[in-house]
DNA sequence: TCATTGACTGATTGACCAATCAGTAGTATG
DNA sequence: CATACTACTGATTGGTCAATCAGTCAATGA
């Protein structure tokens, strides 16, 4: 799926990488759209729980903060998550499920991000008087610069990406970059 | 192209579309291929160009700044111009003329970003020492914002994006929210 | 031991659609 | 007037692919 994209993925494509016959994937599941709405699901429930998993962990609200942040970037070139998202964000546009699962991941995110900020802010560590507004803006730059990420290989680097999340951060939460934890960041 | 998407627009519905015949779409474009990527090339350069025509013109640079954001955001729901992108983006990932089209529009945007925001410098309106960045940082919270305008209606409304917009925009060249035009941007 | 069921195969079918092509009509050129 | 050229039509073709279906095989259980 993510060598061919969404789209133009046959069933016997996917019959060839898993090893069986193409009426198996009939057999589980009634048409190809059944199928990549399951994928789509499972894909977004299982980075959402990984995401809960993160906050729940330990550490000061800079440190989740940033853990989430770089969560978000895709970790190497390699990491080809991202292009499933970008597909299934031009399949939404038509196909209300698709939309349906898009909006629980992208609301997920937004949540987690302002839940972290508010606890930031209540023990003392962010100043931010609109943290449900900074969630947004931030999710919204990631989205945006995860696209240029994937798409434009070599055009912006994985630590450019962390340096830019890591400044708007640190402005939406009254910090300074300095803050973060110290995993350098390239200069801009 | 709109209403079915760019890979499941048939040639037959453009032909419908705008009464010719099915052979005459193939006797000016030789491949579906080459209508899209000629589609998308003439409106990546009217887009480039209006924008050109709005720094050009006259006023301040918050003004400019604005203007410039203003346009970025789609006109209403019934905008649909971003639809064709995100779509885009879809496809680019897989095709390098379409990604070539779309690196430099995402360029365009930036650059012309990034020069407001040094004219301001120069002025002495903004603050920033870092144009550049802000420019990445700000048109990558755009596009990111606009996918969520564009597929999840309802789920946040154009004012509030251009509230987003101009939160962030002032954080990065050193300006209050208040320094502004007078447009009411909704609460957060 | 024989019936039933679930997992699975691979060939087939039928729909869909980009691209082709033979042919028509109108216009310009010498 | 004849030739040539451009714009155009609509029927046809050939390839692609989701979905179906008849049938195999192994495990379970009465």
């Amino acid at each position: 799926m993510l060598e061919r994209g969404l789209a133009s993925t046959r069933v016997a494509d996917i019959a060839k990488a898993t090893n069986v016959s193409g009426g198996l994937i009939h057999y589980h599941f009634a048409t190809k759209d059944d199928l990549i709405t399951e994928m789509l699901r499972s894909t977004s429930d299982s980075e959402i729980q990984r995401l809960k998993e993160i906050v729940a962990g330990p550490g000061t609200a800079v440190q989740l903060l940033d853990r989430v942040l770089r969560f978000y970037i895709p970790a190497s070139r390699s990491d080809q998550s991202w292009i499933l998202w970008v597909d299934a964000w031009a399949v939404g546009v038509r196909e209300e499920h698709v939309r349906t699962i898009l909006l629980e991941l992208e609301d997920a995110w937004i949540e987690i991000l302002s839940q972290v900020i508010s606890a930031g802010v209540a023990s003392g560590e962010f100043t931010c008087d609109d943290p449900l507004g900074s969630a947004e803006r931030i999710d919204g730059m990631l989205d945006g610069l995860v696209v240029r990420y994937t798409l434009h290989t070599g055009n912006l680097s994985r630590s450019r990406m962390l340096h830019h999340a890591r400044v708007a951060a640190a402005r939406e939460v009254g910090l300074r970059l300095s803050d973060f934890p110290d995993e350098p960041a390239e200069a801009p």
